[in-house]
DNA sequence: GTATACAGTGTTATCGATAACAATATGAGG
DNA sequence: CCTCATATTGTTATCGATAACACTGTATAC
């Protein structure tokens, strides 16, 4: 910068000055400025920057796995939209695991974001902690947190299953298992569960829970999970899935089995993954709009630290989720 | 700092010393400093040690995209192999647009990276200009550049698809087609037809290029695909699409036709997305091992890093691809 | 017992920018 | 022609850490 500077006969604050277009500065001085740096090809230190004017124009955003085409599209929601607005996305993967999410907190809050973007709902106390201290806006994204830390944006799984159900329970559905995971407390797939019960409760039908072994359930899952169904309540016309993957499971196991989808035995999944569009027959599913929980996320970050946080707008944002019925329910 | 070190008696050195493990410290003292941060939550400004010190602990990469699984899946294996080491990744998309490139290339030497990997072949004159000046390692990953910058970590997809076309050959096919798309210069598909032609000419059989609109190819171009090519060269045994996705297209119109597949025409794709797993039937393809591109690119960049970049090691890592035979050829 | 090495800690300058305030020039108004 | 507001530029201190060197005390060798 001095250099610049130095080329010009003008001081390094003019040249600071003309680079941040942010104070007055004459226009010929700025061209002149402008140019100078071309020429010499000067790159102005971030790092000295943010240490002096203490804005990072970092924001961080922890997610549990770029692996997911969800969180990815989120992800690129979120930068996208940061970028626009100068700001740097910050990105790391808890892998669903707490402990990993920890050490990320503490590594991302060493580069003084101003903001952090979580997603998994259940911290530890120590990430509580440093989250408090840090005194930076909190937003968690996707899951509803139980117990909020800052604002949230995303949807209610289980009010999702919830609405799933009745609308599945409409089209005539009347025996309905949910096929989910073992020992899945805290997770998406008990919310699931929950709305399951919650409608069919509602709707005095029977409840028919059958789980398989552990989270994640996959493709590979499915012939299991079909034949547990089927051993404990053969008379089924409706299995929901816990997730798309497991459903396309599901699905091919019947193929096999010659068991005509929707025909014989209606099959529906969560989430509206690739596999669910391109799945013959086309899984009935729960469409999540990630992209919109970037946005939105997104949003509310820059309104926050622009401090335009209106007192109308609710601390948890909860996003409207669609129903995809293709064939196979 | 300064509270930490006040509050045991100390200098802030010390403190500094301590929290980083690199200097001698006695132990007790490094264990009573490790207990003040703790107690009083003290936070070490990463931006000031790195304006200190001139080291970043920043690692940048440029990406297409993020929607795409095979860069999200190199992407986390990049953050997963920096994070180990204690480096921060920088992640940028450039939506396959070299001025956007520039552009976050601008954004990201700012930041003082300690290297910068590039995905994208094909970068301004600025962008070169730009990195050459920056004096950090360049790497390029995924695609082998034409005018390397620096280092590159990946894979010929003229080469996989000369192998590609070869091995299928050797299967019995001999009226080859390749389905792929128009006004394409110097994109991958480009590239892949390349192999295809040389295979071909090799063989001694016709070449049969067949091109759709313009890229990308999707599965919905899949019909019209298939239209083009059965009027063209009715009586072909094979179609080579350019990608997964279109080969998927090809298929479910095959179906749509009563054109069995492979019996009456065999379909093959490249890249070994997840519609070529499950699709029915099964889409022989090429996989491309996205995560070891990542991790050897990682290693690549730490080797460079830690100065251990033995003039034995090719400039270009060449990775090997994977043929995988189902059964749609 | 003295010289030397080294472990452990402190002092000072500095990284490269920006904030805050100071200084100068310019033009309007009377 | 003088005063004052405004536009433009400069000066100095500072952000929070680390590098480089200085210093002290103890252990080791002879």
């Amino acid at each position: 910068m001095r250099d610049v500077a130095n080329a010009l006969g003008v001081s390094s604050m003019t040249v600071s000055r003309a680079l941040r277009r942010d104070t007055s500065v004459a226009p010929d001085t700025r061209a002149a400025v402008l140019k100078a740096v071309a020429a010499l090809g000067y790159v102005p230190d971030q790092t000295a920057g943010s240490l002096s004017s203490r804005r990072s124009r970092f924001v961080a955003a922890l997610i549990p796995s770029l692996n997911n085409p969800h969180f990815s599209e989120t992800a690129q929601a979120l930068s996208t939209e940061f970028e626009a607005r100068g700001l740097q996305l910050l990105l790391g993967y808890t892998n669903y695991d707490a402990v990993k999410e920890e050490a990320l907190v503490t590594a991302m809050l060493r580069r003084k974001p101003e903001a952090i973007v979580l997603t998994n709902d259940g911290h530890t106390k120590a990430t509580r902690a440093m989250l408090h201290r840090a005194k930076i806006p909190v937003f968690e994204m996707w899951d509803l947190p139980k117990k909020p830390i800052g604002r949230s944006v995303g949807f209610s799984n289980t009010q999702a299953m919830h609405d799933f159900v009745r609308a599945l329970a409409e089209k005539g559905y009347r025996r309905i298992v949910f096929l989910g995971e073992r020992d899945d407390e805290g997770t998406r797939g008990a919310a699931r569960r929950a709305g399951y019960l919650a409608a069919i409760a509602e709707l005095g039908l029977e409840p028919r829970l059958s789980n398989i072994i552990r989270p994640p359930a996959t493709m590979s899952d499915g012939a299991a999970g079909l034949d547990l169904v089927l051993s404990e309540w053969p008379d089924s016309d409706l299995i929901i899935c816990v997730s798309d993957p497991l459903a396309f499971g599901v699905i091919m196991a019947c193929r096999s089995r010659a068991i005509s989808v929707p025909e014989t035995l209606a099959v529906a999944g969560f989430g509206d993954f690739e596999v669910a569009r391109v799945s013959h027959p086309g899984i009935t599913t729960v469409s999540i709009d990630a992209h919109a929980i970037g946005q939105r996320t997104a949003q509310a970050v820059l309104d926050a630290l622009a401090d335009r946080t209106s007192a109308r707008e609710p601390r948890n944002l909860i996003l409207p989720i669609q129903i995809t019925m293709r064939e196979s329910a």
